[in-house]
DNA sequence: TGTACATCAGTGAACGCGCGTTCACTGATGTAC
DNA sequence: TGTACATCAGTGAACGCGCGTTCACTGATGTAC
């Protein structure tokens, strides 16, 4: 594994034809796409550096400039990215839950812990906030920060009042119990991302939920 | 602010006088009190590299050598030092809390809180694992990391099993409850050190530490 | 249908920088005799 | 009390590296006439 990662992010893509005229913005999507590569294979967001994105996309390293602006421009797409597959992945298990409130508050928080335990180093970058930059010093915007995990706050919202209406929760304030909640699988998700080695307990995450999302039992 | 931080890691230590012989390990204690310094005030542990280390101490890069066998055994010391710093307030706060488990418990996650909002820079690092190597890499053990904040859990679970010998709390096992109460409180004071912008309502760590420790109302 | 031309999608070489690490060294400070 | 010497606590110069970024450029591809 170790020898594979250092060999497949020196070795650049062996073919890639030059896009025709007026499809130049694919590059975009594949410059993200390898940056996500190198990360999940780096585990370890510093593996991101301008030069072994265009390296893994096949390109010389000025190429990234007519689509990024700079370095931590492509960091926040590949953060963008990872906020919307969670997203994506969260509304379609609550959405498959069927009717039953308490199943789809469970369906979505077990698919935010099974994001978070099939994509530690992507969990890690989302919230680790080391990509971030001086927030002044790049091109990055503090809207394009708060605006990232906001849906997935929503649907925790959502299917926690879906309980507290059918009177599973004996929550009386959904929103503030959704972010203690929220914090809960984000404590859970985050150190296990940072550290497998830590004995869980196997109930964990049923302790966590049961108890934030004040289910009645 | 950010001029001064340039500033400041750019100019040396005015005055530095040789250690006597004998007493060169001191230099080992300003080696990492510079670091903690660097990181408060970069707010990124990026900013300790053994060369800015070094200038800040005001002593030549090799001079490290002797005292830290790379770069990552400085982190490894840094990260220490703050878990031990953690354990110390923790122990302070609950011994002074008196004899009431529910005071004592609370102040045990109060203090946590507390040393995560009043140092954002080293809760970060001390949790966000990005300083540690691929282990294997350097010089830091997998036995260095496992060790790190086992006594500060320790404290949260002696201080819950004392709510539930006296009847405050509901849990059937405390060891467990005790590490979803610490994940619950790190959810919080990790998000918190990573992005201070959330809309937090004020009362999230009342929640948080009432259902996850199971006290009764 | 042919051709000049604008545009697009990149390239290649070079820059200055800070990094971790090595090497041979220096000069003060204690200590043995 | 003097002196040779070992040790300690560092220094200064240099190395190779990868980084972000700039600059002038190239060659294919479509388009206007």
């Amino acid at each position: 594994m170790g020898d594979s990662r250092t060999a497949a992010s020196a070795a650049p893509k062996p073919t890639r034809d030059r896009n025709r005229r007026g499809e130049g913005a694919r590059l975009r999507a594949d410059i993200v796409a390898a940056a996500v590569e190198l990360l999940d294979e780096a585990g370890d967001e510093r593996a991101i550096t301008l030069r072994s994105v265009a390296r893994r996309v096949g390109i010389a390293a000025p190429s990234i400039y007519p689509h990024f602006p700079d370095q931590p421009a492509i960091m926040l797409a590949v953060v963008q990215q990872a906020f919307t597959e969670l997203e994506s992945k969260l509304r379609c298990a609550v959405e498959e839950a069927g009717d039953d409130p308490r199943k789809r508050l469970y369906a979505a928080c077990n698919a935010y812990l099974e994001f978070s335990r099939s994509h530690p180093e992507r969990y890690r970058t989302m919230f680790g906030g080391l990509w971030m930059p001086t927030l002044g010093d790049s091109s990055v915007t503090e809207r394009d920060l708060t605006t990232l995990g906001r849906e997935a706050l929503q649907i925790l919202t959502d299917t926690l009042g879906g309980c507290v209406t059918a009177g599973y929760s004996t929550s009386t304030d959904p929103v503030a119990d959704a972010i203690a909640l929220w914090l809960g699988l984000h404590g859970f998700a985050h150190q296990r991302a940072v550290s497998r080695v830590f004995p869980w307990p196997a109930d964990i995450p049923e302790r966590i939920i049961t108890a934030l999302a004040r289910l009645a039992t």
